[in-house]
DNA sequence: ATGCATGAGTT
DNA sequence: ACTCATGCATA
């Protein structure tokens, strides 16, 4: 059941991403959060047109395919089980991570802002055919001995707990996250907050940048890979920091993760960071055991046909009703929430940071 | 390196 | 039902 289609290309969308952010400004949400709800019309409009929209829109979608590159290999991605595994040794990647409970490392925000924005006007004529391609490549991949870690095991863990932070009130970033047993927290005092390099608070984009950078050098100069990275984080014990997965470094690697999701992660990576070199000076030897175990989710394929058909839609109305969404669902042959939840990453990725230069 | 998904916390 | 931070499964 579900839609296995296969494919997926490297589409990436082409990020629309804010003009600049003002590093100096209050708040960093405010960076981000200006997205527009237009919630404007479209519900019976859309009744009406209903139908010549979509298929307008998925006309025009159609329309570029010229550069879809097929595979040649697997045209259905979405099945294989394997229930025995355990057997990848050899790439210094740990993998397992096991731990399952979504950590909270949050985020706030309020709620004010007036939206104004600029939305895409329906006018689908060209746009929709804009795509882009990724330009981040690289890879390298050293081989790893590990030193990262510290200790090892982690399996029952079972933390708990969620926390919420924060403080609110200025507007300031925040973002501090993780989850910790129940509340509270935050002291914090914010204010002030001088300087820069090991503090938090710090919404200067270029310093993410540079961090980043930094970050991923001495982490290959250790040896250590993103996933060794991210389950070592729970060593350091810091007070509602658990583990990240080898995706969370990544992204914080390639910044392609929220401005404040960045800034937040910063010291917690610096923390790490340093007690890698610290520990590395002096020994390091600890062998790591994972054991792991089963659970295996599948991952939904939408087929390349399809997904041009959602990007048509979406750059008609990023936001559909859920009525439409139904509606695109059957069309499209896909399960309603699986539409859903496409148009929720697509509309996270355009807010993704991605800054590139300017300042 | 990324696509699709889950969940807490908001709205 | 949405946004955000994250993660599993994959390419």
């Amino acid at each position: 059941m579900m839609s296995m289609n296969s494919k997926q290309a490297f589409s990436m969308h082409p990020i629309l991403h804010e003009p600049k952010y003002t590093p100096l400004h209050s708040s960093s949400e405010a960076i981000r959060r200006a997205c527009l709800p237009t919630p404007s019309l479209q519900g019976n409009i859309f009744a009406g047109f209903d139908e010549t929209l979509l298929q307008r829109a998925e006309a025009l979608a159609a329309v570029d395919i010229v550069t879809q590159k097929s595979h040649p290999f697997k045209p259905d991605a979405t099945y294989h089980t394997m229930t025995t595994m355990t057997s990848m040794t050899g790439t210094p990647t740990s993998s397992p991570a096991h731990l399952h409970h979504p950590s909270v490392l949050t985020s706030h925000h309020h709620a004010h802002h007036p939206h104004h924005h600029h939305q895409p006007a329906q006018g689908l004529e060209g746009d929709l055919l804009d795509h882009l391609s990724p330009a981040i490549s690289l890879g390298g991949m050293p081989t790893a001995a590990d030193v990262a870690s510290g200790a090892s095991h982690a399996h029952s863990h079972m933390a708990a707990a969620i926390n919420h932070a924060q403080h609110h009130h200025h507007p300031h970033a925040q973002a501090v996250n993780v989850h910790h047993p129940h509340h509270a927290l935050a002291a914090h005092a914010s204010l002030a907050s001088a300087s820069a390099a090991s503090m938090d608070a710090e919404p200067d984009p270029r310093e993410l940048e540079a961090f980043a950078e930094r970050f991923k050098q001495r982490r290959i100069k250790l040896g250590v890979t993103q996933a060794d990275v991210g389950a070592a984080l729970a060593n350091l014990k810091i007070p509602g920091v658990g583990c990240l997965s080898q995706s969370t470094i990544c992204r914080f690697e390639s910044l392609t993760l929220s401005h404040n999701n960045m800034v937040a992660l910063k010291p917690i990576l610096e923390a790490w960071l340093e007690e890698a070199e610290r520990a590395q000076r002096e020994k390091m030897a600890k062998p790591e055991i994972f054991s792991s175990g089963d659970k295996k989710r599948k991952r939904t394929s939408i087929a390349a046909p399809e997904k041009r058909s959602l990007e048509a839609y979406f750059a008609v109305q990023p936001r559909p009703s859920s009525e439409k969404i139904a509606a695109i669902a059957e069309k499209l042959d896909l399960k309603k929430n699986v539409v859903r939840v496409w148009f929720c990453n697509q509309r996270q990725k355009q807010k993704r940071m991605k800054f590139s230069a300017t300042h």
